[in-house]
DNA sequence: GTCTATAGAAGGATAGAC
DNA sequence: GTCTATCCTTCTATAGAC
């Protein structure tokens, strides 16, 4: 029982992985969403920009609840950050490198171009910075530190999609996943 | 003296910097480049797959080449890949957040959607791995740690890009840089 | 050969029928 | 209030004037 609204800002999500901004046609999300086109301007009256947002904070929150759920299913956050890793690299083969991070292609896209929007995905990645922050202090570390590490984390994570949907394999997926994980148990043991 | 043609591919690639490849119009690339409309097809006549191509060839060993330059200013590899990321720290507090890799955008635009960019990304990429782990290996590491240290170089550093345009302020850069710095140290010191 | 003018398709947005 | 048909702009690409 989805609404409407739900399906158009799930499949613009989905068009956004995969084409970005700026290659996402309004005709497509009509398409893919099953929403007549009047439906977008009914449910989004800013328009594209209106839909982009809603997309980007709604597929940030998804994105954070995925990775809390993953990490709960693991004994620390090492192997939670471990997991995460790895489950990326198997998302990314098994939908042939289309289904990445949601956020990552708007966000090039838009920092120089979009005010609006810009501020979306900087605050999408703040949130995620906050609660990965937050989980490494909780494991015994100072807030500066595991900021960095949160920091990191992300950073690598967005860069490791990127190397490898570009290569069609999980090479940087796997190798940076490795590093982060080394690095927080290094922390952690100090 | 620069060419028509060199004038096209240096205008490129700075709008793909900023607004990436669907988001850049042909028609703003010959306003850019003070090349009339037509030259763009004379110069490249399949267009603007084949703009984009050659703008990512030429801006990707430009990119090497400022690395190298960098480098080789430096002692070590340590201290050349620590200059690096303050370089770019600085070059994107001085363009606004504005200059930044010439590739990241158009690399994960064309990912899922143009078969015949994502090979040149790719191509790009791996041209910069495997001269960051020639030097690498060159300062005595084995080759497959320095291939490893070479794509967590390479995805931090596109990662904090995105993370520091999206903020507006080069701390993911900064921290980023640190970790990668100390990762590569405390290989070399084994 | 250099460049302008335009074709044909696709973009975002809107008016108004029902 | 839902949706279709259309508007105007912008896109890539091309034809042909000079």
């Amino acid at each position: 029982m989805t609404s409407t609204r739900d399906r158009i800002l799930t499949a613009t999500a989905a068009l956004f992985q995969e084409r970005g901004y700026t290659g996402t046609g309004l005709k497509q999300i009509s398409a893919q969403s099953q929403a007549p086109f009047g439906s977008l301007y009914h449910h989004f009256p800013a328009g594209k920009v209106e839909i982009a947002a809603e997309t980007l904070r709604t597929a940030g929150v998804g994105y954070q609840l995925l990775f809390e759920a993953i990490a709960d299913n693991e004994p620390d956050i090492v192997s939670g950050i471990g997991a995460f890793f790895a489950g990326a690299a198997q998302v990314l083969e098994e939908t042939d490198y289309a289904d990445a991070c949601p956020i990552a292609t708007v966000a090039l896209e838009v920092a120089s171009t979009n005010e609006t929007l810009r501020v979306v995905t900087h605050d999408v990645f703040e949130l995620w910075l906050a609660s990965l922050t937050s989980r490494l202090a909780n494991a015994g570390l100072d807030e500066v530190r595991a900021r960095e590490l949160a920091i990191l984390a992300v950073t690598a994570l967005e860069g490791a999609f990127m190397l490898s949907r570009a290569a069609k394999n999980t090479e940087a997926m796997h190798v940076t996943g490795r590093f982060v994980v080394a690095e927080i148990e290094r922390s952690l043991r100090r």
